[in-house]
RNA sequence: GGGGGCGUAGUGUAGCGGUUAACACGUCGGCCUGUCAAGCCGAAGAUCGCGGGUUCGAUUCCCGUCGCUCCCGCCA
């Protein structure tokens, strides 16, 4: 139905005749003379309608409206001299139209598609396929297509099978909340639909395929969030007789491609630093820091041990933390503005904030009367405060303090504008523990998932001191949002067993469980380990947007909807019937 | 489950205890042969999310509810 794409036509095809279809993206109707910028995914060229060219063509030209999807036959020719328009990709050339056909008619669109105007995301979702003709979607997904080529190649070139796992799944009791799909063959069953392809590509490994990868949809039944979906997408690898080592330079040279290819944005630093998990949560508070900027927290509790303040006194006196962090040039903060940001920390749980203004006359603080003159010059040393500085305080136990500053830190740099926003900043975080204890289940449960492996000097830890055990693992972190996450697994029934035994999974559960790993680990188990990226985090990244609804074509909203297609929707009694279901009142 | 923000013509916003509810873009009609965010003239278009309350009077204040959104919990 065309010879060629809007957007391709250039100087070289004057004098050509061509055939084009797509949309009309704007109208200009000068009465004996009318524009069109045709709009297809390649472009905008303008064409012209003039009853000189052709009357009937030009007679329907008025008829038509914006977006209408009409084909049009005419000669490409050379703008008049001083009508050329810089700013289109065609803006040499233009199309003179002797022949249009309306090919469908459009209803006027509840938004504009010519214009990137803010619109209400539940207009957009409602009519989401207008959505994605607007540029900014149309670049997103082109941008997450890329990404994704971009990937397979890269994966292939290095040796990986790409295998597909099963969406019908089974439930596990580890983990986040699963999707679940009653089986109608099956009375009073269910499939579960994969957290992640995790224990599928470990047989994988057991199947001898070595290198195993996926670009794999994912679905939890948990609460909605701006970086989290029901359903998302991560690129999934597993590597047999891989080392932590191997695992990380393969994603890091891949991310490092990846990044040079598709985006302008620069990579802060190459290699990536590696962090520890404790390193990370000393100077960051958070185990995916934003290094994008510095401001790191400070500790402050053997300086102030002796405070005459009783909160620091008693914080240090009771094994807690006290904390600061520096804000370059925020000593002329309002006292507003502060009481802000003690909003930021009481949220976390801090029970409040000190304050203290480097000026030139020395220090000015909430506490000052409390402080000596040695333990002010303490501070000012260790936090390197400058004048102009406010230094920002917290008190408490280790956690709080840390959740505290770390959202702190995130909020002011943002505020202080400490972030170049064309900058990646990435980092490995390592030497995560491999347990937490649960208040709620009282037990101890994986920080990653049960199928991790301890550092190998680690284990004998496992009997003696659950928490302080290290896991194998490795979350890679981009500008404070973690990309992906990964390990090097157990790969033998003895350790595997022993892990369980440590989560509080019964020899019987764990066999009802995961009795077919454990047996697979029984038939010649390689050494493996592998990650799995958040591909929906990574586009939105690259894509310099704030939420990945924005890099999905179809995404949910915050309350788990689907606002065209009105999802979830209720079945019939039928289809209840034949699942074997009752809805409970 | 909890907390915050938002909801006013098709879209984006303004407004505010008494307004003819304003502006821009869009839409519709007219004029127009060089525009490209076309221009000029004119017009239509809003039960101010929904329900209740306070009030002489509510779009405005209060309560509830629904929707969108951000965050906490949750997310191995």
């Amino acid at each position: 139905m065309k010879s060629i794409n809007c957007g391709l036509l250039r100087k070289e095809h004057v004098g050509q005749s061509v055939t084009l279809a797509g949309w009309v993206h704007r109208r200009r109707d000068h009465g004996g003379l009318i524009f069109f910028d045709l709009r297809d995914r390649s472009g905008l060229v303008q064409v012209v309608f003039s009853a000189d060219i052709s009357e009937p063509a030009h007679k329907q030209a008025e008829t038509v409206r914006p977006e209408f999807v009409v084909q049009v036959t005419g000669v490409v020719r050379s703008r008049p001299q001083g009508l050329i328009n810089p700013n289109l990709d065609t803006g040499d050339i233009e199309v003179e139209v002797s022949e249009l056909t309306i090919l469908n008619a459009a209803k006027t669109p509840p938004f504009a598609i010519n214009e990137e105007t803010e619109v209400r995301d539940e207009v957009r979702l409602r009519y989401r396929y207008l959505d994605l003709r607007r540029q900014r979607m149309q670049k997103n997904l082109l941008l997450r297509h890329k990404i994704t080529t971009f990937i397979r190649n890269y994966m292939d070139a290095n040796d990986f099978v790409d295998i597909e796992t099963p969406i019908l799944l089974k439930s596990t009791p580890e983990g986040a909340r699963d999707f679940v799909v009653p089986s109608r063959l099956h009375a009073g069953k269910f499939y579960a639909l994969p957290q992640s392809p995790q224990q599928m590509k470990q047989l994988l490994m057991v199947a001898g395929f070595e290198r195993y990868y996926q670009i794999a949809r994912c679905f939890r039944d948990e609460d909605l969030r701006a970086d989290r979906q029901l359903e998302f997408t991560q690129l999934d690898l597993e590597m047999s007789f891989a080392e932590s080592d191997d695992v990380r330079a393969l994603i890091e040279a891949m991310l490092i491609q990846l990044f040079e290819e598709v985006s302008d944005m620069k990579i802060r630093q190459k290699p990536f630093p590696v962090l520890t998990y404790q390193e990370a949560m000393d100077r960051f508070g958070i185990d995916r820091p934003d290094l994008r900027f510095g401001m790191e927290l400070i500790d402050l509790t053997e300086a102030v041990r002796g405070s005459k303040f009783g909160v620091f006194a008693n914080t240090a006196a009771a094994g807690g933390q006290i904390k600061a962090l520096c804000a370059p040039g925020a000593a002329s903060f309002s006292r507003k503005k502060i009481d802000q940001l003690t909003e930021t920390v009481k949220a976390r749980g801090a029970k409040g904030l000190v304050w203290l203004k480097t000026a030139n006359d020395g220090l000015r603080s909430s506490i000052a009367k409390f402080l000596t003159e040695e333990e002010k010059d303490a501070i000012i040393d260790l936090t390197g405060a400058e004048e102009g500085d406010l230094i920002l305080a917290v008190a408490d136990k280790p956690a709080v303090v840390a959740d505290a500053l770390s959202a702190l830190r995130t909020q002011l740099g943002a505020e202080l504008r400490l972030i170049d926003p064309d900058e990646l900043a990435l980092c490995w975080v390592v030497d995560f523990p491999l347990l937490e204890w649960s208040e709620e289940e009282s037990r101890w449960v994986a920080v990653h998932h049960p199928f991790t492996s301890a550092k190998p000097e680690q284990w004998p830890l496992l009997e003696t001191d659950p928490g302080a055990v290290l896991a194998n693992a490795y979350d890679v972190v981009c500008n404070g949002m973690e990309i992906g996450g990964g390990s090097i697994r157990i790969h033998d029934a003895e350790h595997q067993s022993l892990l369980f035994r440590a989560l509080g999974i019964s020899d019987e559960e764990a066999q009802e469980q995961f009795g077919h790993l454990l047996e697979a680990f029984s038939y010649g188990a390689p050494p493996h380990g592998g990650i799995a990226l958040g591909l929906d985090r990574l586009v939105a990244i690259l894509a310099r947007e704030e939420s990945i609804r924005e890099v999905i074509a179809f995404p949910k909203t915050a309350s788990a909807t689907d606002l065209l297609l009105n999802s979830p929707s209720p079945i019939s009694e039928r289809q209840l019937q034949e699942l074997h279901l009752k809805i409970a009142e």
